[in-house]
DNA sequence: ATTAAAATACCCTTTTCGGGTGATTGGAAC
DNA sequence: GTTCCAATCACCCGAAAAGGGTATTTTAAT
């Protein structure tokens, strides 16, 4: 028998998760809480095997309860659990423990086959979130402006720690043309220094 | 009915994986491939659901495969395999579109649930890859020499883009102090300027 | 042919870098 | 209890590089 909780603020989706997971073979409804405090009260004299867990609560949120959570009940399996598809909150979640992230108007096959998955240790996502985790990518590396191909090239000397004049020697440029394409960089990806320009562009996988 | 095919350069594995699936209700074997030659040869004249892949293969290994595969036949769903833990690797090959990853000597149940889940469009991960995918993380992390609090606390302010004026203005400290954080930072960490400094710093997650 | 974008180039000011030096503090080891 | 060390703080100098502003020449596209 699967135990599982879950932690949401919102009564339907408890209502909704419960129905779907009645009378379902092998899978025991522990219980519920409708935020993060009532969430850990229930643990310090109750278990569960998996919680499937809001992102978006008042108080302390998913991200944050996760992380709790784990460090307290690192055997307990964390499903994150969404209406709206935030590559950014899937990442934190992930990285503060949670097994896997389906979104609430998943299929009940969807809904089952995360939890067996997640209860054996092993990790699921359901397809919108991965598509979402990917649009994630995209979307911020899409909202950047194009960079020309020079640009590039001495946005990724730059970033291997090269200065201008070793740059211009490199590519065969006077060092004040290199310096332009630099500032060009500066002006189009609106950060004001090289610490920036570094930071968004490894952050957004340009180099 | 789910039609499975495999790519490994291991007769051991093929036969192992094969004999595991056969007679499993709802899955079909394809047929299988020791190269990704050959594995594209198949496709040409034949189809699947989802494709076993190695990671390591003479030739095109896995990695390049699996965004070739997906660029031609974007429905099939690729499933990661493989017998050591590299978490490069395996987000290299995820990068690439991979629908999930597990390790070859995966039990009979992972394995099925894994195909399952794989081919609904969901994304799945058997517990010990996870588990790689995290110390991949932590260790590039922990081969990286410790840095004091205040040098932390300087390096995700040069990160945010401020100079050492602004910076010491801003933690109430001597100019020159903050300049010495900064030198260390960049002798500690062995780079030469900024920009590697910022890179170095990105990409194991320090700031 | 016109135009816009890209690539090229220069000057001046501010900031960083590399080379030091040295005082102070608080905890760990002897 | 003293010695030692790491961390933090502070300073100086000169050379090098980056940042702000401006301007000309290619190149590609319509």
């Amino acid at each position: 028998m699967i135990r599982v909780f879950i932690v949401d603020d919102h009564p339907v989706v408890i209502e909704g998760i419960h129905s779907l997971l009645q009378n379902v073979n092998g899978i025991e409804w522990a219980g519920h809480a409708m935020n993060a405090a009532s969430c850990l009260g229930f643990f310090v004299n109750n278990m569960a095997d998996i919680v499937l867990m809001d992102i978006s609560m008042p108080g302390m949120d998913g991200v944050e309860l996760c992380a709790v959570m784990k460090e307290k009940y690192p055997g307990v399996f964390i499903l994150g659990l969404s209406t709206f598809n935030q590559g950014l909150y899937i990442k934190k979640m992930m990285e503060n423990g949670a097994s896997g992230y389906i979104l609430k108007n998943s299929s009940k096959e969807d809904l089952i086959a995360a939890i067996h998955a997640v209860k054996d240790g092993n990790i699921f996502f359901s397809g919108e979130v991965g598509q979402a985790l990917a649009d994630y990518q995209k979307y911020s590396k899409s909202a950047l402006p194009v960079l020309t191909p020079r640009e590039k090239e001495v946005l990724e000397l730059i970033a291997e720690g090269y200065t201008n004049p070793q740059i211009a020697e490199k590519i065969f440029l006077s060092p004040f043309t290199v310096d332009s394409h630099r500032k060009n960089l500066l002006a189009k990806l609106n950060v004001k220094n090289t610490a920036t320009l570094i930071k968004l562009a490894v952050e957004n996988k340009l180099i």
